[in-house]
This record gives structure tokens, sequence and C-alpha cells, in this order.
DNA sequence: CTCGGCCCTGAGAACGTGCTGAGGACGCCG
DNA sequence: CGGCGTCCTCAGCACGTTCTCAGGGCCGAG
């Protein structure tokens, strides 16, 4: 865990012990760095604000290393940098401040569950490829020029092809929303990623979600 | 799922529903009681803050009466109460608002396996398959699309294949009707899996109700 | 065989969901 | 300050889905 602030470090590393995790915590953005490039570690939680190097910066650095760690990132939700801004550099997951803890819990759980080894650097779908490190995007070799937004959104359909996902689902991890947000919002979006990416690569289905043609 | 916000308990039901869940809405402390007692429900999403009666003291009374569903408490992270004491009263799990959606349909569906026997992934019965997290149903290997009713129909009858169920059954939990809604409606549905599935797999029992053939 | 009730089905009305263009709010940069 | 790009809201429309209804077929009872 990278984490400046030393109670909510503190309390987090009691409370995951007591899960059975074993919890190292670094203080500053470079031992952070440091510790994932050389601790062997299955996870890392990561504050954004740290000094040294902010919690972008040492993903990004990490990413663009080849190391495929799975990262949940922690971020005050003053607004200073966006959402979107943190799964674009290659996190995996994303929590605002602040959080619950058992929130925190399940989305660790899930990760160490997805528990990618080897994940390649860019994804491809078709002849759609991402790559998540260098946030550039090309369909049969053309770059693409996506917003923040349309980025994390497709990024987040690219990682399960094939299979639907809720619009729910949706707002819930490219938006952070809450449950009362209004859906059209993905529509919207999905609608920007048709014109841009083609019209049948991402398929309806009416009443459950959406997905990714492969 | 008792909870008096609205527009929360609206997107709550929708979302469940879409997963298969038959859901009923209470608004009142009181209203949920009554529910979680003569309701024959499967599990409980209770909010704390209720008018008439909070989910605490729902689920101690519950308790009390020898009641052992299992209830998924919500809460306002407004600190008056504290999480332990949800747990402490018999709730066996419990979530701080705001809460994932996706964290919250795990949390759910590991309540109720808890009770249940493991239940497989994936639904398979004869050269039929359904996927109940990819929506998807393959008849001997082809891909059949279904609408969203069609889905929570099959669903529940490929769950107990078999077995005779009967048209008020099926109103009760793939429609979420009252008793009066005519049971043309589940006639006019297994009419459309007929013909999409074919015509032998679904058997009438006159009188009685319907039958997945194994 | 006849009758009554149960079930099936096609037509079409009612409803809801999803798509889209217009445009407002906001922040950034010249 | 004004132009620009992004994010988001809103309202209208299109079309698929859901449901209602009525007519007819099938089955079992007598």
């Amino acid at each position: 865990m990278v984490e400046d602030e030393a109670r909510l470090a503190a309390a987090l590393q009691r409370g995951l012990r007591a899960e059975g995790f074993a919890v190292d915590v670094a203080r500053t953005g470079p031992a952070g760095l440091d510790a994932a490039r050389h601790g062997g570690y299955d996870a890392m939680i990561l504050d954004v604000m740290l000094p040294g190097l902010s919690g972008y910066e040492l993903v990004r650095t990490l990413r663009a290393e080849q190391h495929w760690l799975p990262v949940l990132m922690l971020s005050a939700k003053d607004g200073e940098y966006d959402q979107a801004d943190g799964l674009d550099c290659g996190a995996d997951d994303y929590l605002t401040k602040p959080f619950s803890y058992v929130v925190l819990l399940a989305r660790l759980r899930a990760l160490l569950r997805r528990g990618a080894p080897e994940r390649p650097a860019v994804l491809a779908v078709g002849d759609l490829r991402l790559d998540p490190a260098r946030r550039r995007v090309t369909r049969a070799d053309a770059e693409v020029t996506l917003t923040a937004r349309e980025f994390a959104l497709l990024n987040y359909l690219m990682r399960r092809p094939g299979q639907v996902i809720s619009k729910i689902e949706l707002l819930d991890h490219v938006w952070n929303a809450s449950l009362e947000t209004a859906p059209n919002i993905v529509e919207v979006y999905v609608g920007y990623l048709r014109r841009k990416l083609g019209r049948d690569r991402l398929e309806t289905i009416r009443g459950a979600g959406y997905r990714l043609a492969t």
C-alpha cells in the first residue's frame, strides 16, 4: 500500500491483516514505485496524492516498464483530477475517498481473483487495439482520438470482450456514479464510440446492456 | 428490499430484475417487517434510515421472532450509527452508502449461496445451456437470442428442471405480478420460448402448470 | 358424442428502452 | 475576455418488447 496519511494507512493495514493479507506500507511515491518493482506483491493499493511522485505518474511509469501488477487507486474527490484519468493511466480499479472499507475489501478481492498474470501490453479485439500505457487506440492501424471518458469506457469494455455489461455496471466503474444517476449518459457515450469506431462494434442487448463484438 | 428513497429503490429493482431476481419494494419499516415475516423471500436488502421503524429495530425484531432470513444492510455513512451496530443486531452483511452496485450484487449472491447449496455458474439441461452472468443461451451450441422477459422465464424454469411449476408461481417470480393478473401472459411467453427452443422442450401439465423436459 | 374448461396463437395496441441532435455548464488556453 | 473542447442534460423519435384480446383447438369428464 502506498499512502502518506499515517492514520489511514495504519487502520487499513490493521484491517487487511485481520483478513489474512500480508501488507507493507510505503509513504512516498518513489518508495512505492520501488516496492512495486521489486517487492513481488500480488496487488497494490495506491493513493493519488503522494509526496515525490503522484499515483498517476507511478502507475504510468510502472506500466511503461511492463509491470502488470493489479492496482487499486484511491483519490480524494475534490475534482482536481478527473476520475477517468486514473483508469486512463493504467489503474485497474478506482475508489474515491471517503470510501467504505467493505467496498475496498470487495474490490481488492475482485482484483486478486481477476489476477491477470502476463497481461498483454496492448488489448486487442478484432482490428481494434488499445494501449493503456500510451493511452492510444487504433482501428485497422489508423489512430482514433478519444476523449478521457470515451477511452475509459472502451478500456473497460475491451477487458471483457464478448460479455454483456449492464449500464449500471458501466456507470459504477467508468463513471464512479451512484445508482441514481440517469443511465442515459452511457447511451450517449456508446453513441460517441460507435461513431468513432464503427457502427457494429458495440452490440446493444436490449434490457441487459452492451457487448463488444469479438 | 426495504428502502424509502424512491429513485434508489427503482434503480436497484431494475438492476436486480435484469439479473433474474424477483424483487419487491417496501417503503417503510413496518411494511418491510411485515413483508419479511410473510413474504417467503430468500433475502432482504434493508436501509437503516426508514420511516416508522429503523432498519436496526426491524432486524432485531425479526431475529427475536426466530426469523433467519439473510439480511444485507445499507446505511448512509454519516456516522450517527456505527457499522458494527448493524451486524450486532443480526444483519448478515453490511454496506455503507455510497456503495458499488457490483459489490452489492456479489454480496447478495454470497448471502444466497450461504443458505443454498452452491449453484453452478452455467445452468445446463439437455442440450440447453444458460449463462446468467453473460446472459447467454445456447441450444446445441447455437446461440439463441431472447428478450429480457423470455430470459427471466427460462432462467426460472431451468433452475427447477423436471418440476411442475404453476402459472401463479411464474407470475409471482418472473413477473412480480399481483394475484389478479391474467395467467394468459404466461401462456403467451411459453409459446414464444417454444418457438425459439423447440416445441417439445416445455411440457404443458394441464391444470397444473409447465415442466422443463430433462 | 357432447360439453365445458383449459390452453394456444395471431393481430395489434400500449408501453418502454435506447438513440440522437441540440445545447448548456464548465474549465482551459490564448 | 472569447474560443474551444469535453462532459453532461434534455426532449423527441423510432422501434423492439410486452401485454391484451378474441377466436379457435384440444382434452377430459360425463
